[in-house]
DNA sequence: AGTTTGACAGACTAGTTGGTTTGTTATTAA
DNA sequence: TTAATAACAAACCAACTAGTCTGTCAAACT
């Protein structure tokens, strides 16, 4: 009965941001940024017009804010820290693709990735949006350019090999691969296709002597 | 002066028609299909609403006749008829990368893939889209694996490898470094990754006696 | 205790959007 | 030649949408 405990509940300016910014991350990646609908967050979060003026300016600014603020520490934990966890190059991006693989199968089948989602819609769109995801981008290739590299260091992987193409070629397989099984709606595409990406990720490994 | 000769400037079904159809093209390449105003359209080609109507019982009925009869015969003459003239597998895909790359370095860098964008955005959002969509990436899909399969036979490709798989990834592999030429407003990642997509291509060639 | 301010609620608005309706003119069939 | 119909033109409409404005209430500050 202590009003104390209860306090958080009534008023948290930051939980009510939290709560918008989730819930149209969820819509972005679900409908895209045109499809957003602000009377949409709105009816989700439960909140009103007032609310949702208040921590935003605009629906631009919620859309830079997810951004920032969602979409990118979602990446982090998805994909660029587990590349700094890793300690075998070759091993390790094997079994992040297992992982990324497993993921896709559970959830992500019709929703693609976040971050190619708002790419391929935003880019050609608006500036604003297309810098702030570029930037996204090129965190993720610079850190799985850096676990080539370490692999070349290790010799673990080809020294013939350009660790920043390799990166790009990567990503975009990734991409290409998500981007498939989302039309498809079924996870065979990654089977397939992923079959092949692993035999490639396997031609980068030093020949044994 | 004969009237006859001015006749089908004045008035002709099939141009008006194929007139909106060639513009809502442009429009969904640029915005996406959320992002296409039929008004837009009517703007562009100069036409009203009146028009528009007559042809199209609605905007998603002007989306399905797009992908149909503008979207797929595009595919047909960038991408599938291309890969039915090749000879030789591994040298003809060779050459279709690179003019691949050209095409990308003239004008859709910041368009992409008319295919891909549709379907990333269309597939979660309206299955009678998916559905159309989808035929398209299988006929393509198809078409790259029996060229694939026909390398087999005259020995050009090892034969361990399964056509089925390759053509997935290979089509993957090239939406996923046009999408990231997209954001980067740039050809390099085109560059960068088609180096390695090379090497692939090269890799799945027989190996020499 | 009283005042100020941050965090909302909710009615309202102006502009947009897909779609309708009514009318007009060119083309074609009789 | 005339009637019918296809191919439009353009005003109009209802629903939607981002954004505004005024008001309320709780919490912090004094």
């Amino acid at each position: 009965m202590n009003a104390t405990v209860e306090k958080t509940a009534v008023r948290n300016a930051d939980a009510t941001r939290q709560k918008i910014l989730d819930v149209a991350f969820e819509e972005i990646l679900l409908k895209g940024y045109q499809g957003l609908r602000v009377d949409g967050v709105l009816k989700k979060t439960a909140l009103t017009k007032g609310a949702f003026y208040h921590h935003f300016g605009s629906k631009k600014e919620l859309g830079h804010a997810v951004i920032e603020e969602v979409l990118r520490p979602w990446i982090y934990e998805r994909w660029i820290t587990p590349l700094q966890n890793i300690d075998h190059s070759i091993d390790g991006l094997i079994e992040l693709l297992k992982e990324a693989r497993d993921e896709m199968t559970a959830c992500e089948l019709h929703t693609g990735c976040p971050l190619n989602n708002l790419t391929q819609e935003m880019s050609p769109l608006d500036e604003s949006f297309r810098t702030r995801i570029v930037a996204i981008w090129d965190e993720w290739h610079h850190a799985l350019a850096e676990v080539l590299e370490r692999g070349q260091r290790l010799e673990q992987v080809k020294s013939s090999l350009k660790p920043e193409n390799v990166a790009r070629f990567l990503i975009a397989t990734m991409e290409g691969i998500i981007g498939q099984c989302k039309c498809y709606m079924s996870d065979a595409a990654f089977y397939d296709a992923g079959e092949c990406l692993q035999d490639y990720l396997e031609s980068l490994r030093v020949e044994k002597a």
